[in-house]
DNA sequence: TTGAAAGCGGTACCAG
DNA sequence: CTGGTACCGCTTTCAA
């Protein structure tokens, strides 16, 4: 089913259904009722490829994320969704599952999508895919919690802050053994998320901390507790990399009986809704996501206002609830 | 950056280029070679479209969903990556937030695309829909607890078993009053999902229900609940639509004290990982969300053994956890 | 206001 | 083993 056969049954060439389409005004109204009939009797839908091929242009933006069940990513790519749909385009998803061969596919399979704007939500980069990206002169945008990159809209948390708000309550709290609970991804000899909280910590000398990591999901964060437990650490309180695995996390220590927080604090990262539907309630970083997804879509659709570019930073708040609390009498 | 530069660069033709990108073993290897070194050195990337146009095949397929931030839709979403990724395919999602022009929407895009297959793991499906698609020749697999459609592959759980044995455990225990939390969707006239409830509770005489409804979050089931109790109702049972909302319930009845399951049981649906993270663990049915992922690509990509095709029945099992007692003294 | 025709970037068939 | 070339389905001048 094509554009000829449409424009044979109209009696009308195929420029001219092609006019319908994408209803350029110069059709007379009684050709375009035509061709809209013969559309619609023949159910036609337009080849989207050849469509794009042809115009040159996509109207999609993609969007990469390291883990989409981690509500954080899903909150920022449905605010991106949200955005480009109202401006008329479309999104494209992928995850990458924190792995960088796929992270490399992705990108890839985006660059030969000939998406009109690349949002990278993902913790790892490598330096040639930059430059790839570069190479294809694709409009990007970066959120990471890391360096920032060169030639591209970079949106930073500054997850050093966050941390040393989480550290600095817990300190004033009377920790002084903290566990830190992160994911796989933080793993690697030069993670900035590990480097953060390890240089957070070192600056109060009374201070101890030791890492697990497992997945990055509910039962990865069980999963960590009971690796760091398992070392003979005792820690009296939990950092954990994000609200997920906190959520995990909080459900090894009730098995095992510990509460929380008369015998464990507990931090969370992100302040996903989770984070107070749980018990108890999280106390955490709140990192404005749907602000985040708002940026990312400014500066990837092109509009008349200027948009500020560049780097981006965002100071995160504190947000204390129910699962932190004063460090249990030795 | 095309086709032509390459086979410019690298001294060769189109043709040439094409077969070394689709590793076709004819080329010689030293040409192979000079290609290569061609299509690094220009960081070419083949555009999908064009490729795909004149191939005439996608080698991708679609999958729609009602609500991804619900874990249900993402296993069962995840599980169908998975597979077809294993098998060469990408996937393409599209997210309707139960909405049917959104769904409308979703569809033409699919069909726009000329995906190899398509997947649709909604609870709404108007008729003209299934025609349009009918007409397009889109492989399709459908997936809801409601009728069966014709000339399409179906996968449906018997809701109606599910939710039978939840009344009947809660009837056991000696539960009189059910309160029943769904969502938005649920709601319009001849809702399959509530009828098939109110069915359930309708063979046990001494039974009585009520229902709210509210968004499919967390934040829905807590808002049902309110709306629910708010009637006057009191129920010493809630059966929720699934997890989520039970999770929400969970907290609304955390906060006006009352205790889960002494004062109150509480049930899900679907056995998402959550609901052996919340507190107390949720007493749930099982929908085997991966099973249903890889029957649905099993149905949707060609391959060599014959799969079962038609309809497809699942009966689910019930999971008994923390969250329901007996029914309180009065 | 409408039609004819030249691409868009690949694929695949046919020769050589 | 390699090159020439006719499409794939649509958009977009250019003329009429």
């Amino acid at each position: 089913m094509n554009l000829e056969q449409v424009a044979r049954r109209a009696k009308v060439s195929t420029a001219t259904v092609s006019r319908v389409l994408n209803n350029a005004s110069v059709v007379k109204s009684s050709t375009r009722a035509r061709v809209v009939k013969a559309i619609e009797e023949l159910k036609y839908h337009p080849n989207l490829h050849a469509r794009s091929l042809a115009g040159g242009k996509s109207k999609t933006i993609g969007v990469i994320v390291s883990n989409l069940e981690n509500p954080f990513f899903f909150d920022i790519y449905k605010t991106i969704e949200a955005d480009a749909h109202a401006r008329g385009y479309e999104v494209v998803m992928a995850n990458t599952d924190y792995r960088s061969e796929q992270l490399v596919t992705s990108i890839r399979l985006m660059i030969g999508r000939r998406v009109a704007g690349l949002a990278a939500i993902v913790s790892e980069m490598a330096p040639e895919l930059i430059e790839e990206l570069n190479e294809s002169r694709t409009p990007v945008v970066f959120y990471d919690v890391g360096t920032p990159r060169q030639n591209i809209t970079n949106i930073r948390v500054d997850y050093r802050r966050g941390i040393e708000k989480v550290v600095d309550y817990l300190h004033s709290l009377g920790h002084r053994r903290l566990g830190f609970i992160g994911h796989h991804a933080i793993l690697g000899p030069i993670n900035e998320r590990m480097k953060t909280v390890l240089d957070a910590v070192a600056r109060i000398p009374s201070l101890e901390v030791q890492a697990a990591a497992d997945a990055d999901t509910l039962e990865g964060g069980r999963q960590a507790v009971r690796n760091l437990l398992a070392t003979g650490f005792t820690p009296t309180a939990l950092i954990c990399v994000n609200d997920i695995t906190a959520v995990g996390a909080l459900r090894e220590l009730r098995e095992r009986g510990i509460r929380v927080p008369q015998d464990m604090s507990v931090t969370g990262f992100d302040n996903v809704k989770l984070s107070e539907f749980c018990f108890p309630a999280l106390t955490t970083v709140h990192i404005p996501r749907e602000r985040i997804g708002h940026i990312i879509c400014e500066s990837l659709i092109p509009h008349d206002v200027k948009t500020a570019s560049g780097e981006i930073v965002i100071d995160p708040e504190f947000v204390v609830r129910d699962s932190t609390g004063p460090a249990p009498a030795i």
